[in-house]
DNA sequence: ATTACCAATCTGGTCCGACCACAAGAGCCA
DNA sequence: TGGCTCTTGTGGTCGGACCAGATTGGTAAT
């Protein structure tokens, strides 16, 4: 009984989200902490059960029970109180932008409000940082959007899947506004929704699109010309920003 | 040689931050692990020494180590090959907003850059939700707002330091904005520059003049008028932000 | 000399059992 | 009833071990 599980695989985490993807196994076992957690409906402040308990509990060692613990620890999910246990926080209020990022990588779906929220803040976002980009700009900063097209072009020709060169594409301008933290921020938007944009991109026909979109973008930025920019990329999102809808309306009609 | 360590406290982690505070004994294995990081100047894609060594060399046991570890690839500091070795990643552009955060916490300055970076996006930001505050504020929202102003004005009156009343305020405006996402993002920034609010609020004869301001900004809310209410954040933070810069020139003089 | 193969070694990933310090509660005694 | 001790439980830590896979170096066959 050392190393890897001798039982055939995993206990069965009784069925999340429909056809959970094999996970990580680096995330596996938050990825069944946090629905187990979700499922006790917990509240801020209530305690979870010992290490030496939920260990047991999920078939693991207590050191990787603690490895998850301390993550959740970090993204201020939960809190360890020494010689007392682990307590729930308000995750909607308290927790970091990056335990969002962690549950979609774990597989759990984001509610309603948080997708259009997450909208929302991204409208905001990339608009003040197109402006931004629009106005400081380098020309090393043109030559790597120009590059990221380039490559999109080559990628779109080749009929396959745009959605990494969609977000090196908004990475680029954001990085052209010349403000890391931002990027920062951003970026952590980008991995919330790597997998639904893989899915938007599906759709061969919406990348030809959303690359003449980017170009223009990308005019904009080189004319530097802010007004327009903040223009074209109001109008480019609010394409994205459909599908995201209309994908919630699906899901509330129950597809 | 079990449990806490034996020697006398730590074995001093090369003086960084001048009076480093009795860090938390949770964050202090990272506190020492980054610094060492940084002292070594590896790239983005070097490897670290591995986890045995590491542990070794800071004395604490590879489990100890582990954790810790798993906490700097959750911000995406660093990144874990199995049967590889532990890798830098560009922190400066894939790094998550905690990972700064983190790296307060644990008593390291940012940067000149990241202040200023950091200067600017917190405005962006506030300037939004205040806007978005005054549009859809709803009673509750307002009530909130107001306890929090209340509070302070007793904080005041006995002469303590407004730092978390002054925090809880703009985190309460952003509250009011009704996206939560939103609030994750200026909660950490808030989170950010916990340490230097309350140097800021130590000088006393800030607070009235912050209240003030933090009053004017409620009635624009109340009044649920965005113009105002951008208005009035903006001339608040300036002088937050002139605090920031002031505080730059001073650090760049060698003070 | 070149190529093919194999075994030693190193790495992260995991598990186990133990000990520590501290806090809270149970139980006992005065 | 009051105050005490002792048991129990918790997170925090340690050290040793095994695993699977990758890397590497040397060796044997070509």
């Amino acid at each position: 009984m050392r190393g890897k599980q001798t039982e055939p695989v995993h206990p069965v985490a009784a069925g999340e989200g429909l056809a959970a993807p094999p996970l990580d196994e680096r995330t596996s076992l938050i990825g069944r902490l946090l629905p187990f957690i979700a499922h006790r409906r917990l509240e801020p402040g209530d305690r979870l059960p010992s290490e030496r308990e939920l260990a047991e509990r999920f078939g693991v060692s207590r050191g990787a029970l603690r490895e998850a613990i301390a993550v959740l620890e970090t993204l201020r999910m939960v809190e360890r109180r020494p010689n007392s246990g682990i307590y729930l926080r308000a995750v909607a209020k308290q927790g970091s932008l990056d335990a969002i990022v962690l549950q979609a990588e774990v597989g759990i779906p984001l509610t309603e409000t948080e997708v259009r929220e997450v909208v929302e803040l991204r409208r905001i976002l990339e608009l003040q940082a197109v402006r931004l980009a629009a106005e400081r700009r380098g020309a090393a900063d043109l030559a790597r959007i120009d590059q990221v097209l380039a490559e999109s072009g080559r990628v779109i020709a080749a009929g396959e899947n745009l959605a990494d060169q969609d977000s090196a594409f908004h990475l680029a301008v954001v990085e052209a506004a010349g403000n890391h933290v931002f990027l920062r921020v951003v970026n952590s938007f980008y991995l919330l929704s790597r997998t639904r944009r893989r899915h938007y991109f599906a759709d061969g026909r919406r990348a030809p699109l959303s690359h003449a979109q980017h170009v223009a973008l990308r005019d904009a930025i080189a004319a530097q010309d802010p007004e327009r920019a903040e223009a074209a990329m109001g109008g480019h999102l609010r394409g994205v920003e459909s599908y995201w809808m209309e994908l919630l309306q699906r899901q509330s009609r129950g597809d």
